[in-house]
DNA sequence: CGAATTAAAAGTACTTTTAATTCGGTGCAGTACT
């Protein structure tokens, strides 16, 4: 049997489809010839389905690095449900009983998920090593970028760890990734970028229409005008949790509508339950943070509203690719007031560490202390730890500085321009607008017809909120049954 | 007019260890009732 058959067989009989989606048979063939290949597929068209036939093909178990401990849990759940027995997670919210038996009997496994903090755990590593790895997966590769470089600087030591386990067949997977963050992926796997296969298809989403709204003092009320216009489920993404909280609270009492916030202060059992009761209809709209979004496989959101715009345009895209995914007409609009970017730019400064605070660690071999953020001090921490000169750590700085000042100010100027919105997005992606859609952007024009198109997409109301407690305990007895 | 004070400070996660809190079971003493 050529490769082509058995994974058309394997797609039939595992999965119950007839035909691949654009871009997953290119990137499994490409695997399965013995090339490494970063994969930039659009968010919700079966990403996953590439790294597990592939590992269905090959001898040896499937190492995937996920970002997000919640993403991970649903990704070996969903697999389960799919009839799936040799798959596990190794993380911290499993007994150290549960660990350790994984780690006894790993050949029973197919595929295993990991943090890159667990992979790099030396116990973990060397047991690895004794066992073969067919294929490293490495999930929303673009967190290697965007929070490698301060945040999560674990996303860094994935290429050595490669290494570490004798540079097994790689795939690398992501939604949205500018060529200059393609490269870095490439660069911090150790993949050459001459040898490595890119499937990559277009991060445009046609169905999304894409609108900006400048504001002047009256950012509230143009939310609420948006948000009657539209129809929901809606994400309300913002910069800040305190204005997420308070605009939550708000809506409640000027809509209908059942609104929740979601940021990292939630504590862990609510967020899974705000997630849940999203996805089921039950509430409406969410206020959010970037914590919300990765994982939400939620096919029926009409709208993001961005009333902070994001630190760069791969965020804004990743953050509005999350609506539509039904492919019905759905829109993206972004809110913005003179001065919003001054918000981001604080950020930044905030998560990478100054001068002053670079010297003072390196004169004194310690790091200052109570004026430091926690990025700032992790990322003196592992300078200082890996002995990096100070000239490097300068340099090294102040470019990522450079970069995320450019990514910024791209995203002032999406704002600003009156020329079409659609191409000046792509234009960052280095693509164009191939069939341009009817409902396109704001500079374009929308017009009424575009707003009843959106509003005839809302799904009657759901009603299990108005269900008795007792309705509700007799279908919980029916499903006993 | 210059110096001092005040207000606000804005986001993203994982892992391991340690301290604090809660929970469930048990035994005993005191009290109310038969």
């Amino acid at each position: 049997m050529t490769n082509e058959e058995k994974i058309k067989h394997i797609l039939l009989h595992q999965y119950g489809y007839t035909d691949f989606r654009e871009g997953q048979e290119e990137a499994i063939l490409a695997a399965l010839n013995g090339k490494d290949t970063l994969v930039m597929l659009p968010t919700g068209t079966g990403k996953s389905i590439c790294y597990q036939i592939t590992g269905y093909c090959l001898d040896g178990i499937v190492l995937i690095i996920s970002p997000l401990l919640s993403l991970m849990q649903d990704q070996v759940d969903q697999m389960k449900r799919m009839g799936e027995k040799r798959v596990t997670a190794l993380n911290s919210l499993m007994s150290s009983e549960e660990r350790k038996w994984v780690m006894s009997n790993l050949t029973d496994y197919k595929f295993i998920f990991l943090s890159p903090e667990m992979l790099q755990q030396k116990y973990i590593l060397a047991k690895l090593k004794t066992v073969k790895i067919s294929m490293l997966a490495i999930d929303e590769a673009h967190c290697i970028s965007q929070w490698g470089m301060d945040f999560r600087l674990e996303y860094l030591g994935l290429g050595l760890v490669r290494e570490e386990l004798n540079n097994p067949l790689t795939m690398a997977l992501t939604a949205t990734a500018t060529e200059v963050v393609r490269e870095e992926i490439l660069a911090s796997l150790f993949l050459e970028e001459d040898k490595t296969i890119q499937v990559l298809y277009s991060v445009d989403r046609p169905n999304v229409a894409l609108t900006t709204v400048s504001c002047f003092h009256d950012k509230d009320e143009q939310l609420l005008n948006q948000i009657k216009k539209l129809a929901k489920p809606g994400i309300i993404y913002f910069s800040s949790k305190k204005k997420a909280d308070q605009i939550a609270l708000w809506l409640k009492e000027e809509t209908n509508y059942s609104v929740e916030s979601y940021h990292s202060d939630i504590m862990n059992e609510d967020k899974i339950k705000i997630q849940q009761q999203f996805i089921q209809d039950e509430i409406d709209l969410i206020c959010a943070t970037s914590a919300f979004g990765m994982g939400i496989n939620k096919e029926n959101i009409r709208f993001v509203i961005h009333y902070h715009m994001p630190a760069s345009v791969e965020s804004y895209l990743q953050e509005v690719g999350r609506c539509g995914r039904d492919g019905q007409q759905s829109i993206a609009v972004l809110l913005f007031e003179a001065g919003d970017q001054f918000l981001q730019k604080r950020l930044q400064e905030q998560s990478l560490p100054n001068n002053a605070m670079l010297e003072y660690a390196y004169r004194h071999k310690k790091i200052p202390e109570g004026s430091c953020s926690e990025t700032q001090l992790l990322l003196l921490e592992n300078y200082l730890s890996s002995g990096t000169p100070i000239a490097q750590a300068r340099s090294q700085i102040l470019s990522r500085e450079r970069q995320k000042d450019r990514q910024l100010e791209y995203m002032v100027n999406y704002s600003q321009t009156t020329d079409c919105k659609r191409s000046f997005l792509l234009h960052y992606f280095n693509e164009k607008i191939r069939k341009k859609p009817l409902f396109c952007c704001s500079s374009c024009g929308l017009n009424q017809e575009f707003y009843d198109k959106v509003k005839e997409k809302e799904k009657p109301t759901h009603s299990s909120t108005s269900q008795s407690w007792k309705e509700k305990i007799g279908k919980l007895f029916l499903l006993l049954e």
